[in-house]
DNA sequence: GTAATTGCAAAGGATTTGCTCTGGT
DNA sequence: ACCAGAGCAAATCCTTTGCAATTAC
């Protein structure tokens, strides 16, 4: 992929600058509490005067994401959506399908049943998934206990 | 579901016409035992000698999913994937990253945790996801032929 | 006979990539 | 100065759609 000639040994050498683009995406990123796409940030950082591409935000989310300094998810879409998480550990999310608030929280007995489960299986190399949707305290009012939206994973806001 | 019977639009339920192409499809998909894509099915019955348009086994694929015929996963690339499943209930899958294969699971217990889980913090009408990855018993000590990358970028959440 | 279904091919939408220019360090 | 990073547009990839030709019923 990339034959760096020049690398300072270090191990996942990638040392990255502090741009203002850079900068200002980590600053909106923090701001936000729910899940966003590249292009919702993209179009949110324009809104708020400041001049970075689609592409660099695009860029610098992956970096981000795989640095696991945000957190990912893919809407039924297939959109990815983006969020600055304050656990750096592995852990899941409660999403309001109404305003997109998110809880993180962590769940070692389902890491422990489906980690027996699969090896029951003679799986290895086990990895998951697992995203709560619902209505937070504030959307849940007299709300519809049957939602019409189906097993939709939106985080709009 | 293959009665021939005469049905009054009552059911609420749009009777789909029996076509060569609806039929061929979902017979390939009885014959699958793990989750492909759109494409890959589409080429799959080429192959197989059958003429079909690439768009109607979007088309078919999809009507299906929303008739709950068949499950649909989103891979973490956004591409969507499809399967017939055995179980008609809610469930899981437990996927290998190398050749697809597929074991189908309920985990009750974890129904339970989450839907509590997600009550404590005030949340409702909770719906929820869980998929879990790895490398089934054929394809967990070798490395991956078609994928040099052992660890997958799952999103995990 | 009539309307649902098929099939291209073009259109869409999200994300990536080539290449040049800019700006950290 | 040097190279990672930014920018923009063209290029990809998967999926959807418009519309005429088919075909089930």
């Amino acid at each position: 992929m990339e034959t760096t000639a020049h690398e300072t040994a270090r191990t996942g050498g990638a040392r990255p600058r502090t741009t203002r683009q850079r900068t200002a995406i980590l600053e909106t990123l923090g701001r936000q509490e729910d899940f966003r796409s590249a292009q919702q940030i993209h179009e949110q950082m324009r809104s708020g005067g400041a001049s970075v591409g689609l592409a660099t935000v695009y860029r610098n989310l992956q970096t981000l994401a795989e640095a696991g300094q945000v957190d990912v998810l893919v809407t039924d879409e297939g959109e990815s959506i983006y969020r600055q998480c304050a656990a750096t550990v592995h852990h899941h999310h409660l999403v309001c399908r109404v305003c997109g608030r998110t809880v993180e929280f962590e769940a070692p007995q389902v890491e422990t049943w489906t980690r027996e489960m699969a090896a029951s299986h003679g799986f290895t190399a086990i990895e998951h998934t697992m995203e709560i949707f619902g209505l937070c305290p504030e959307h849940s009012d007299g709300e519809d206990p049957q939602n019409p939206d189906g097993a939709a994973a939106e985080a709009s806001a």
